[in-house]
DNA sequence: GTTACCAATATTGGCGCCAATTTATGATAC
DNA sequence: GTATCATAAATTGGCGCCAATATTGGTAAC
């Protein structure tokens, strides 16, 4: 309320440039390998040099972007192995809190959850990539909560960055985001049943699900 | 070959400004809450404005120092619930590995742990903070990577420093110190009997000792 | 015709200055 | 004597310029 500040002439520019640019990386705008030239970036998102390097620097620190001294930043190719250690990680960490998540699962939080997996649906529909990257995301998030441990909810966060750099290849089949979807609500379901051993598997199989089909 | 490059006349100031505030941070020179003035830093480590904004950027970042816009950046002091929820990540990830460590451990892997462990005990005498520091970091690497997840490794690397931001007041006592130290080759042993849940409890003790007794 | 070398161009990256904001200090009024 | 306001000092942070380095294209020689 009252948001007399972003009434800005130039329009929407106001985010930050490491956010666009990881925006534009995960979406696959930037796909991997693209040189990230620093004048390119600078017109792309009309901002300062200064600016640019920042979002370089921090992403090249996320392991987002590749630095070569002299040369330049390019968007990171992950390899098969990263590819799938992070999914191991990510498996362990989120069915680590499986139980937790049972425990502290309400009829308002599940209630919530339903309907952060029918707007995931939907987005599949009508949302761009980015929305729909981002409903998913949010489901995720919202399940991780459950866990009642906020930090892993933002490592989880992190390191689904870290491999994400192709999520344009992971989501090509049609086929395979509605089974996504079909995943969340049987997540949902079996959270409601409070059978936490059927959420674990439910939860390693929906991570693994784009790894274990590589061609 | 042939560095000639690497014999420039000031010494031995050729390292990252980051890892430098950071190493100061963690081994407690720069303690908890301690305001980072640009110029401050600028002086004691005899380098630019630029590359002490980048270092700042980069441990705000990593979340190591908080940055209030306008004001400044400080020493990040973690509270006890992040703290926990940190150790409790640890406790998933290194646990979670302990199956395959077993499985992947060798005589030579059995052997160079254990003169890390007892390298750890040399450096509990004779080193610096630093060096104990490294030391603990080292022998905990080596044991990581048998799980054969070279980003795990990475990763715990990472959220290691996240709350070891007060290591002094974590290791105050010789008692605790010396008690880690035995906790080690308590782990080889395991390690050696290719028991992998007293590997698992012992790491999740370990893990826990520091945060177990807040007071 | 091909290769090697040199020059021109483009890109990176270091560095310092200046404006904006905040904090500390002192003076004045109550 | 204390509180408040104004002014001054200090600190942050944005921005652009210039040197160092790599790359590309052209030319000449073999």
């Amino acid at each position: 309320m009252s948001e007399v500040q972003s009434e800005t002439a130039a329009g929407s520019e106001e985010r930050d440039v490491t956010e666009l640019v990881l925006q534009d990386i995960l979406t696959g705008l930037l796909p991997a390998g693209t040189w990230l030239k620093q004048i390119d970036l600078e017109r792309r998102y009309d901002c300062t040099r200064p600016e640019v390097r920042r979002a370089l620097d921090r992403l090249s620190q996320k392991r987002l972007v590749a630095h070569v001294p002299n040369r330049g930043y390019h968007v990171h190719q992950p390899d098969d192995r990263h590819a799938k250690e992070v999914g191991d990680i990510r498996v362990i960490l989120e069915t680590a809190v499986a139980d937790m998540m049972v425990a502290n699962a309400t009829p308002d939080s599940i209630a919530t959850l339903r309907g952060l997996a029918r707007y995931f649906d939907e987005m599949t529909l009508t949302g761009t990539i980015l929305e729909h990257y981002e409903a998913n995301l949010a489901f995720h998030r919202e399940l991780l909560l459950l866990g009642g441990n906020q930090e892993l909810v933002d490592l989880v966060s992190e390191i689904r960055q870290r491999t994400s750099s192709a999520p344009v290849s992971q989501w090509r089949t049609r086929a395979r985001i509605e089974k996504s979807g079909r995943e969340h609500h049987m997540m949902v379901d079996a959270l409601e049943a409070r059978d936490a051993e059927q959420l674990k598997r439910l939860i390693a199989l929906h991570i693994r699900q784009p790894t274990d089909t590589p061609k």
